[in-house]
DNA sequence: GGAGTCTTGTTTTTT
DNA sequence: ACAAGACTCC
């Protein structure tokens, strides 16, 4: 049956939409019998051109033809983008359905939309059985990952070796990212960790035995979701009959998918049929998570004939001169889909080239900026002040605090990985799986007078006894233990028997609270947290989505101490550039432009890596609709030095800005009249900080 | 075996 | 600055 509204009423669906745009959203036609068809397309879309809008309009159109709301795919990057762009297109149908009687039984809302790793989750969940694996698995978080592979790795020895064998982190970043390159192992070492490269046969022997535990405890970390989605998807049956279940996929941020999801896609689409890949080359930011450009440049020719290429140019978000910046600086680069960015926004003033002395007066320059712009009518959430990695902005949130001006900080140091909330978490997540063994060791060790042995210990009878939380309770813990234990056990006991979700939480925070206070100082901040963990979960309906939504989709933003603000306050943006995709602001600040931070002094001598630095500072700079400040420190600190530590180097112009990008920005100095003698004045603005150079030769 | 103290080494970015 | 690891004392 067919639905179709549009060529009859007035109501232009696309009434928003340029015409290539259009062209994007509307691209395939219905076949004979009425079902609506289309080849493979993949939009490039530059930069602030109404991408989101473009594919809410393409969903829109895919529900007015005709087809069904859970037959539609929707593939993004974070969970905001994908409830952003459902609702969107909630909205654009519905409309067109007020001005046409809608057809009995549609609605609006989309089944299938969610991140690569919350729709793996969903399918592996219906299809465990299928795939032998048990449907009540846990997925485990970035530091219980890294916390396996850490137990892992002591038990093989290979902590006390001679040489200093790579620590967790680098090692669960190892193994990811030759599991989402598909690449053999030492391809991954040579490539991306050479400092690791004699390592590869104990890595590989890591990694099995940390594949075996995961397995045993039915622990799946993020990677396995892709991973055993991919596997699924090599079932000729299975690939058949879950490619069969969507008529359309729809993937935002393309050029942030790695090969797996790359091959999960093809799996799921073979011919390229009902699949269309949106994506802007120009702003592949994500190497590190194993991404690929080459997905994106590669695309069209992966099917025949090719897929069609539709390219957005116009752009709605910033003024004219600070795309020519943006175009200047990224037509630079190397391998690229030719773009121009232009805008119907005239504007007199060019983003600003500011150079300062140090941290301070970077941090004095913006807090003057943010305040003046303020005064002007833009408020503090208009503006943002973005940096290439979380702790450049210490400096600035001092003087944030000192200045009573509020502000959120996305990006960097998380919620989830402190301490008393890591604490929390565990318990719950032992509840919901006694296999969980670092939940459970993570448990156990908050008892006085437990350790990792007696928690070990403790663990291999609860194993032995198959996991009975009855013959747990029995277990004979330290006698400095006891009161706690028993509490322990009782609570275990009510939230393993629980009938309902709702105030499992209060339990475990009533039965951490003296804890709480014996382990840390300071415990009136670390109460509140988790008083806000308590308010989270009544969102969820029970413990399993809450655990697993929270690991999927980890609160955002961090406040200063007083937790985050109300939503009607007004306050500041700090990003970090990764945080920052796809949003933009009135007034953009970009932190220490200078070499070796743009680009990072790790990207030197490898080509791919400098181009995705480049392309970090081009997301940076057209984050602007009005106006763009890159702030220059000719001296900036060295990070991870003692708190007196005077470690520092003078920063010598980025080398991204090249004479062609400072003649379309405005270069200056602040502050504009020298404070003293040695004070930069405009002449600071000058190409080369000689005597820095000089210094700078001879390291720290 | 636990817990507290001293020493040493350290690659940004995150689903 | 900070965390992991080594070392020491109970």
């Amino acid at each position: 049956m067919s639905v179709v509204a549009t060529s009859t009423k007035p109501f232009d669906w696309a009434a928003s939409l340029n015409p290539a745009q259009r062209a994007a959203a509307s691209h395939g036609a219905s076949d004979a019998e009425g079902r609506f068809q289309s080849g493979p397309l993949l939009i490039i879309a530059g930069a602030g051109t109404g991408k989101t809008n473009t594919l809410a309009h393409r969903v829109a159109h895919l529900r007015l033809q005709g087809v069904a709301a859970d037959r539609i795919l929707l593939l993004t990057f974070t969970r905001r983008a994908a409830e952003a762009m459902t609702r969107r297109a909630e909205r654009i149908v519905q409309q067109a359905w007020a001005s046409a009687a809608p057809a009995a039984g549609m609605q609006a809302r989309l089944g299938w939309a969610g991140t690569f790793h919350s729709i793996a989750n969903r399918i592996l969940r219906q299809r465990a059985r299928q795939l032998g694996m048990d449907p009540s698995f846990s997925v485990m978080d970035r530091g219980d990952s890294a916390d396996l592979m850490d137990v892992v790795r002591q038990e093989q020895g290979l902590a006390r070796k001679e040489k200093r064998f790579p620590r967790k982190d680098t090692c669960l970043a190892i193994y990811s990212h030759k599991v989402n390159t598909q690449q053999p192992l030492q391809r991954t070492l040579e490539d991306s960790f050479p400092w690791c490269s004699e390592w590869a046969d104990e890595l590989t022997q890591l990694f099995r035995a940390y594949v075996e535990a995961k397995q045993r405890q039915q622990v799946l970390d993020y990677d396995d979701l892709l991973l055993y989605w991919h596997v699924a998807m090599q079932d000729p049956r299975i690939a058949a009959d879950l490619g069969s279940q969507f008529d359309h996929v729809l993937v935002d941020e393309y050029q942030d998918t790695n090969t797996l999801q790359a091959d999960i896609l093809l799996a799921l689409k073979p011919d390229g049929r009902g699949l269309c890949v949106v994506g802007d080359d120009a702003q592949s930011i994500y190497s590190f998570r194993a991404a690929s450009v080459e997905n994106i440049l590669g695309f069209p020719a992966r099917f025949s004939p090719p897929a069609q290429v539709a390219k957005l140019e116009q752009n709605y978000r910033s003024v004219q001169p600070i795309l020519e910046a943006a175009n200047a600086l990224i037509a630079e680069g190397k391998r690229q889909y030719q773009k121009r960015l232009y805008s119907a926004r005239p504007s007199q003033q060019r983003p600003r080239y500011v150079s300062v002395a140090d941290d301070q007066a970077q941090a004095d320059y913006i807090v003057e900026r943010v305040l003046a712009a303020r005064e002007c009518g833009v408020a503090l959430k208009q503006q943002a002040v973005l940096m290439r990695s979380s702790h450049h902005s210490d400096v600035l949130e001092l003087e944030l605090t000192r200045r009573n001006i509020p502000y959120v900080k996305y990006g960097g140091l998380k919620f989830l990985e402190a301490a008393h909330v890591k604490d929390v978490l565990a318990i719950l997540k032992w509840a919901d799986n006694p296999r969980n063994h670092i939940a459970a060791f993570r448990v156990l060790q908050l008892l006085p007078g437990v350790g990792p042995v007696h928690a070990n210990r403790c663990l291999r009878v609860f194993a032995a006894g198959d996991y009975s939380w009855r013959l747990l309770a029995d277990y004979l813990m330290p006698a400095a233990a006891h009161e706690d234990w028993l509490a322990t056990t009782t609570l275990l006991e009510a939230l393993v028997t629980a009938e309902q979700w709702a105030g499992q939480v209060g339990l475990v925070r009533k039965w951490y609270e003296p804890h709480l206070q014996r382990i840390y100082e300071a415990a009136a901040v670390r109460v509140g947290d988790i008083e806000q963990l308590e308010r989270l979960s009544t969102q969820y309906g029970n413990r399993e989505r809450f655990l697993t939504e929270l690991t999927l989709d980890p609160p955002q933003a961090s406040g200063d101490l007083s937790g985050p603000p109300l939503l009607d306050e007004d306050y500041l943006i700090l990003s970090t550039i990764h945080s920052a995709k796809g949003q933009e602001w009135n007034s953009v600040y970009v932190l220490n432009v200078a070499d070796g931070n743009f680009p990072s002094e790790f990207a030197a001598g490898r080509p791919e890596l400098l181009e995705e630095e480049r392309r970090l500072l081009y997301v940076a700079m057209t984050r602007a609709r009005q106006e763009l400040h890159l702030i220059a420190p000719l001296k900036f600190y060295v990070t991870q030095q003692p708190r007196t530590g005077d470690r520092h180097v003078y920063g010598a112009r980025s080398r991204f800005f090249t004479q062609l990008v400072m003649d379309v920005m405005e270069a200056s100095a602040w502050p504009a009249q020298p404070r003293g003698d040695a004070s930069p004045g405009a002449e600071a603005t000058a190409r080369i900080d000689a005597a820095g150079m000089m210094r700078a030769m001879w390291g720290r």
